[in-house]
DNA sequence: ATTGACTCCGTACTATGGTACAGACCCTAT
DNA sequence: ATAGGGTCTGTACCATAGTACGGAGTCAAT
């Protein structure tokens, strides 16, 4: 594996502009070839994929930054830390979530086969 | 209910900021009165409480404005259209978040539990 | 009538996560 | 050796959802 910018970024579907915002980042680093053209190799990808992973879990860009830094610094238990404080602040995103899924199912159906003057979906929020 | 800008934001525990940039992006109107000084009334207030509601169901700012739109021109059809399709985006996000939540709880219990050389949470989004 | 709190208005700035583009440079195939 | 396509660097710009602030005006209580 010896990419180059274009090959590296379809790896993950994401811009060659996205790897180097990520690299002005700090998420990403960047090699630094003799000759004038980079190239990314399977540490490279896997970190690409990391952070995309992470990012689906909903960490932000600055938390992954963090938690590559707990990597190289081999700090597990702040790494747990903040892998368990993501885990509860999902938990209350989903139940949220669910909260207000069952809210606009409640008003769409209301909607859908009620017949009053105003739309239920745009009354109802009121309260 | 004859309100001043302060007291309309705190009925929502919102700033008085937010008030004004809602009236920017025309999601609230602005009141002409004859002195210097805007009230508020029930009316507003209610408006104020369907956008706050309506954000935390998801919709973007900018959703919320065409549903008033369509309150306003008593299109229900559209506003029905409106609320199936955040709700099955809902239903992809709830989906998405429950996945990674899964992922995230297995991650920190092994993190916890094993005691391999590396963090756990740090490699395995590798794959 | 003056103080202090609140309001108005306009503009600028913030964070987050990118996207776009200009002008060089490099590398490969013809 | 030259054309083309990808790469490098730097800077500017985008959307979303606000937040901050200066300077002027207003209003109620003392």
């Amino acid at each position: 594996m010896n990419l180059t910018i274009k090959q590296f970024a379809d790896t993950a579907e994401v811009s060659v502009e996205t790897i180097r915002f990520y690299q002005r980042k700090n998420l990403l680093n960047t090699p630094q070839p003799q000759t004038g053209i980079r190239r990314y190799d399977e540490e490279a990808v896997k970190r690409l994929r990391f952070i995309r992973s992470a990012q689906r879990t909903g960490f932000t860009l600055e938390e992954i930054r963090k938690l590559i830094e707990l990597d190289t610094c081999q700090d597990r238990a702040q790494a747990r830390e903040m892998a368990y404080r993501r885990l509860h602040a999902l938990d209350r995103q989903i139940a949220e979530m669910n909260e207000a899924r069952k809210m606009l199912l409640t008003l769409a159906e209301r909607c859908t086969h009620e017949a009053p003057r105003a739309c239920p979906i745009l009354q109802a929020f009121g309260h």
